[in-house]
DNA sequence: CTGTTAGCGCCTTCAA
DNA sequence: TTGAAGGCGCTAACAG
């Protein structure tokens, strides 16, 4: 038998006490006698009853719901971030309103507006393509409707309009760059993606600044995130860099191991005759052999605090802090020396 | 400066109508003059107009939403269903909102609860964990309030009340066992997880029909799906069975991966000494060295399929069969002989 | 084909 | 501390 949804009528009627008491119970309850508080929220408990979502929005202008926009799902930083994400708005009985952007601008202007309708208390973005164009329409959304946005693990190093949760990835490309050099490693290669990412850049310029200043030539390798697609490549690069090539930064674990996987079916031992290092220390990392040497990067933790961030701005608690930024580590398994 | 969104009102004085015909053109706009409903739209385009999604759904009692709930975003094929989702429910222009479940049933059903105050359109569930008292509770939900469920990769097999997507797990179990035995494998054991799943008990039925058609010995193996934990284990097992064990059938990619990382170390050959299949065709498969072999199953066309069938019961197309089976292959890679 | 009108269920002043 | 009443923005009869 259909169940017909208890409303704040019912509970009024039930509770003997009108409907505006019912709803002060839920929103202020400081404000309702003790005694008719309790009286009301067994009466709730007895009936089941929810107030609903929509009902509740449209009056309060608010929807304790945020929009979560998301590149593509499949990626396991971006699935990871949206658990950290998920757990921390379930302390706060938010709801995630999960967007996946589309490669055009059209369509993420079109979702945008869609959030924007759907009275959404925030915005969660994350994107590490984000260009230009993406950034200052995020930033207009922002203005215009007033509505508080964050971007989780999604870096515009040109402007600082927009609260930034991220890492320091210009520092840890440096980093393990440098340690490669440490090493004694004299050829050693960036290898990155074709397409533009704004952290891969990052990974890059600190790459770049380890090899500059330790008078090494630089190598940037550009190839596709595709598997099938990059072992090709990778035979190309051996073709071209054949013997010397002696230390690797990869921008991501899984380019990273089948990079590996190409060198080793080729004849050459690592870390012995090849250093690697990884980055993001996703499963790929610990999963492949040799084990992968990478740099970790506490992506829930990403989530959690652009999530927990986004919540104290919604509370109007506007910090002046624009950019937090996360602790990130080297772990060392079975790719490198040390 | 801050812009107040665009109501209907605003949209009906600027093009001279009543509010009742600009609500028309939008979702009965065979019902409106031709030159009426272009002045309308024009005038929707030009303010940027969208519905307001709360004053809507408080209205037609609506949402244009589905929920997805999930154990687990941060498991690959989760995650990959949800983007199948997210791709289908795209085409309806409907917004998914995001569930996570935690393992208490408690939470479970609150966020039921929450499902239906948030006045949902119909429910993605997925949790290849699913026990008698989640499915009941489903089940209740679904006649109590009448909202269309799907479960996607989710199946109970001892009941047939809700509509379900999956493969056919048995099978797929079956006949990677018999593949093996083909080989002329003796010694086949099953690596499946401590924890129950519903779906690694039909892969287990399935590799036990194929073990026991041959008349040999059956092997459970169970362990963690947590890679520290289960190398150690595989270090017993291989106490255990030594170099008997010459055939391994594994729930997930990962555990079969990580299981050939720990007899290579050992100095076992595979596939020569064993042969190995994995389920999933995750990337763990083709990023392993050797690359697994393994049951491809079509995850994202999973969600494809869940979120289309929603979409027709929502539309009260509801159709007679339950149960829809996509078709599932044996990729083969390098673990195995064929 | 178009306009008028009555809610949808809840929150929030304003009075009492 | 509580109740009455208006309205949030939109949809869906019902008239015309």
């Amino acid at each position: 038998m259909a169940k017909t949804k208890a409303t704040i009528y019912n509970v009024a009627m039930r509770a003997d006490v009108s409907l505006a008491t019912v709803s002060r119970t839920l929103n202020n309850p400081e404000k309702v006698k003790k005694e008719t508080r309790e009286k009301v929220l067994k009466v709730i408990e007895e009936l089941g009853y929810k107030p609903n979502a929509f009902a509740r929005g449209l009056a309060s202008r608010r929807s304790t719901s945020v929009a979560v926009m998301v590149p593509d799902m499949t990626r396991s930083s971006i699935a990871e971030m949206v658990n950290g994400i998920a757990i921390e708005a379930r302390k706060y009985n938010y709801s995630l309103i999960l967007y996946v952007l589309k490669d055009e601008y059209e369509e993420e202007s079109e979702m945008l507006k869609e959030v924007v309708a759907s009275q959404a208390d925030g915005i969660l973005y994350m994107n590490d393509e984000i260009n230009e164009q993406q950034y200052q329409m995020l930033n207009k959304i922002k203005e215009d409707y007033t509505i508080p946005i964050i971007l989780a693990n999604t870096l515009y190093p040109y402007e600082n309009k927009l609260t930034t949760v991220s890492i320091d990835y210009y520092k840890a490309g440096y980093e393990i760059t440098k340690e490669l050099i440490e090493e004694g490693r004299k050829n050693i290669y960036m290898l990155t993606t074709a397409r533009k990412y704004m952290v891969n850049d990052l990974k890059e310029s600190g790459y770049l600044k380890a090899i500059d200043e330790a008078n090494l030539e630089p190598h940037i390798y550009r190839t596709s995130g595709d598997i099938s697609i990059n072992t090709v490549h990778f035979d190309e690069l051996y073709l071209e860099a054949g013997k010397k090539l002696d230390g690797v930064v990869a921008v991501r674990d899984s380019i990273a191991v089948s990079f590996i996987n190409s060198m080793i079916s080729k004849g050459r031992k690592v870390p012995k005759d090849i250093s690697v290092f990884g980055f993001q220390n996703t499963k790929y990392a610990s999963l492949s052999r040799p084990r992968l040497s990478c740099i970790d990067i506490p992506i829930t933790d990403i989530g959690v605090k652009a999530m927990s961030l986004l919540k104290q701005e919604i509370d109007g608690n506007i910090s002046k802090q624009k950019y937090f930024e996360l602790p990130h580590s080297i772990i060392h398994r079975d790719t490198t020396k040390k």
